[in-house]
DNA sequence: AGGCTCGTCATTTTT
DNA sequence: TGACGAGCCT
């Protein structure tokens, strides 16, 4: 029987989805349909039952990705897969360690932290150990515990070669104790421990490779060192991995990402033939051209070309601005035309390399009145009333843990000072217990709302209150019984706050709507997982009609009509930032890759001649991206030949070789007398005034008068 | 406890 | 420039 859900796949899409015992590697282009691939093939599997939907296992990296994942294969089998092992990798690991929490050393209650929860967590331990958080910031720290889980390492496996690191790495000793010690996991530690389980429980490795014999994973490029060992472990000798990824679009190695595993991974499953899907259907072949011929100048790549039957469109679009203010005044015209034509805001993006380019931007929106939207802000689950409100229930639900404690012990406000707090810990340190028993046992009857007695009645209160009742009518209890919602009620601009605690309250009714089993305790621990694991968009705005604004980063696995990536200028894009790391110009190329390749229509590139930046005007070249595309593709805007002396200068810049005005490479290295080495980063203002930025090894980055300084070449 | 000033710093980010 | 946090003052 044919299935209706493979009828539009073309040739190439169809051979990955019937591919029968072995494993492969899927070389997906944007726009060319993986995640179609991915979910026809699950249901093709599981349709010609070659498995049963318990007998695969489907990895993504975000929430979102997952859900699409689960919506379509549910509604391609008109199934309910919610038993499916398909997911993030942090919500599987979640999920595994659940199961087994005995024998992973947790309990069963455990909580977890994100990012900043792990780093209060990671401030009052430097603190209990008297470390110097100027020497030794607690965010160093944090980079080097995620760092060393991310490759697999406990704090005994890491290698130190100076006192440095070595201080920082006594520290993710004792923050491994604390967590422990309080019953919480970090993110990573999901992930560490799921893989730690694996390989010292044989019986329940087994188990799991005896259960899934199709591993699928999506956005391969972006798995790191330990996500590939996880996914090979399970693999074991005779599984089957499934993965879709496009190496051109890796943009995340500077957070763990390893594209290398899209190597290992053809070696280590012996992947004789990688299937390339190159037919693209998002976009017009002027873009498509464009974005080849940018990302043929990387040498490390797979190697692959987009096409598409679609046509040429339009020419792309390039603007040069003499000040930012007034490139987003072209960005703002354009938009109001193509949205006077009929295009709608909502299918209209401003893309962006970092988010202080936002501003200017929006600027000009509010003043014009166009809706628009920013994506990358506070998510719903992270603002601090709501955390506050959670956090009243992960005491309830683990008195160990300490972080839950000290954020709402005075919040709101009762009178808990530093003193009393510091002797909780101090108690705690001495007895080795948590500040919920240290607090108990320092325990008289309150004779008033204060103090820490006071708070520990409160807890109990809410605990014993919350017996019996559903979530949504526990979460209630919490805001009214606590005091928060009185306290933003009081505040003049708490508004927003209350709305958002009572936001909370829905969330809890939807939760439960999804939730199937009748164990309220069960229920309020895996609330909180969801509120950590899945942060949340608020989805209400999504639906408005409103113009899009965001980095390149957030808009990967996005399209839209039509696409403006400003600020194409070196130094923003590539960010200077990143030329100074190994490899860091070729992910800057496979961004404006991933940016140019998001636009369906219409392509606009614009840049500035000037910029302010940090209330400097900086004075940047164009980006050398602009340069990779041909151009008969390209049509120049506003483009004056009629530019200063400076700005006559560039090409010879931009080659990169020295020049009169430019008498250091950049990227070379130089001697300075007073500062030491330093390597060349670029050069700003003009002529008489010229200026050169340098990163000296050992003072930082500086930038020079280049008619003062005394600048050796090596 | 809360408000204030001053100093510092400034890619990209999901879970 | 402007956001944020530490520390100080009231």
């Amino acid at each position: 029987m044919q299935l209706n859900y493979l009828n539009d796949l073309n040739e190439k899409q169809l051979e990955a989805v019937k591919l029968q015992n072995e494993s492969a590697l899927i070389l997906a282009g944007a726009g060319s349909g993986k995640t179609k691939v991915l979910t026809s093939r699950i249901s093709w599997l599981i349709h010609n039952q070659i498995i049963s939907p318990n007998g695969l296992m489907a990895v993504t990296f975000t929430n979102k990705a997952a859900n699409e994942m689960l919506n379509r294969v549910s509604s391609q089998l008109g199934m309910n897969p919610r038993g499916m092992w398909i997911g993030t990798f942090h919500g599987l690991c979640n999920r595994f360690l659940r199961t087994h929490f005995k024998d992973a050393n947790l309990p069963q209650s455990f909580q977890i932290l994100d990012s900043s929860d792990q780093l209060s967590a990671i401030k009052r331990l430097s603190k209990t150990l008297q470390i110097d958080s100027d020497k030794y910031t607690p965010k160093e720290i944090q980079y080097h515990i995620n760092g060393a889980k991310e490759s697999g390492k406990r704090a005994k496996d890491v290698k130190t070669y100076d006192p440095h690191s070595q201080k920082i790495n006594e520290v993710y000793l004792e923050y491994e104790k604390q967590c422990q010690r309080e019953g919480v996991a970090d993110f990573g530690e999901l992930l560490l421990r799921s893989y730690e389980l694996l390989i010292n429980n044989a019986s329940i490795r087994e188990h799991y490779q005896n259960r899934f014999k199709h591993i699928l994973v999506d956005e391969f490029q972006d798995t790191s060192e330990l996500q590939y060992r996880w996914l090979k472990l399970l693999a074991g000798e005779s599984n089957i991995i499934f993965a879709v990824g496009d190496d051109d679009q890796s943009i995340y190695a500077f957070r763990g990402a390893n594209v290398g595993n899209m190597q290992s991974l053809q070696k280590d499953f012996k992947i004789q033939n990688v299937i390339k899907l190159e037919q693209n259907y998002r976009s017009k072949n002027n873009i498509l051209n464009a974005a080849n011929s940018i990302i043929k100048n990387n040498e490390k790549r797979l190697g692959k070309d987009l096409w598409t039957s679609s046509g040429d469109g339009d020419p792309i679009r390039v603007f040069r601005a003499l000040s930012d203010t007034e490139e987003a005044k072209y960005i703002l015209d354009e938009i109001k035309m193509h949205h006077r034509t009929g295009v709608a805001f909502k299918d209209m993006a401003i893309l962006y390399r970092s988010n202080a380019q936002s501003r200017i931007l929006e600027h000009n929106m509010v003043s014009n009145n166009i809706p628009y939207r920013v994506y990358g802000g506070l998510r719903f689950f992270e603002r601090a009333e709501v955390k506050h409100a959670l956090a009243y229930l992960r005491l309830v639900a683990n008195k160990s843990d300490d972080n839950a404690f000290l954020r709402v012990v005075n919040f709101p406000t009762r009178g808990v000072g530093n003193r009393s707090i510091e002797g909780l810990q101090d108690i705690s340190k001495m007895t080795s217990s948590s500040l919920w028993d240290s607090a108990i046992r320092e325990y008289k009857p309150p004779t008033s709302e204060k103090g820490v007695s006071f708070f520990v009645d409160l807890i109990k209160k809410i605990e014993d209150e919350i017996q019996g009742v559903t979530l949504a009518e526990a979460i209630d209890v919490v805001i009214n019984f606590s005091g928060l919602k009185n306290h933003y009620l009081n505040d003049k601009d708490g508004q927003d706050r209350v709305s958002n605690l009572e936001e909370l309250v829905s969330a809890a009714i939807t939760f439960s709507e999804n939730f199937d089993e009748n164990d309220r305790n069960l229920e309020l621990i895996e609330f909180l997982n969801y509120t950590t694991l899945e942060s949340g968009e608020l989805q209400a705005k999504a639906n408005q009609d409103a113009l899009q604004l965001m980095t390149i980063h957030s808009a990967k696995g996005l399209e839209f009509d039509v696409v403006f990536i400003s600020g194409l200028e070196e130094g923003l894009c590539p960010h200077e930032q990143s030329l100074m790391e190994a490899e860091g110009l070729e992910e800057e190329r496979r961004l404006m890759y991933v940016a140019v390749t998001r636009a369906k229509e219409k392509l606009y590139l614009t840049y500035s001649q000037s910029r302010l930046m940090y209330g400097q005007t900086q004075y940047n070249l164009s980006s050398r991206f602009l340069d990779e595309i041909p151009e008969n593709l390209i049509k120049k805007i506003n483009i004056s030949e009629k530019s200063n002396a400076f700005l006559n200068e560039p090409a010879k810049v931009r080659k990169n070789e020295p020049s009169k005005s430019f008498p250091y490479k950049i990227g070379s290295t130089v001697l300075h007398k007073k500062f030491g080495y330093g390597v060349v980063l670029s050069y700003e203002g003009s002529s008489n005034d010229l200026r050169i930025q340098v990163a000296f090894q050992s003072s930082g980055t500086k930038w020079l008068a280049l008619e003062f300084a005394k600048l050796e070449t090596l």
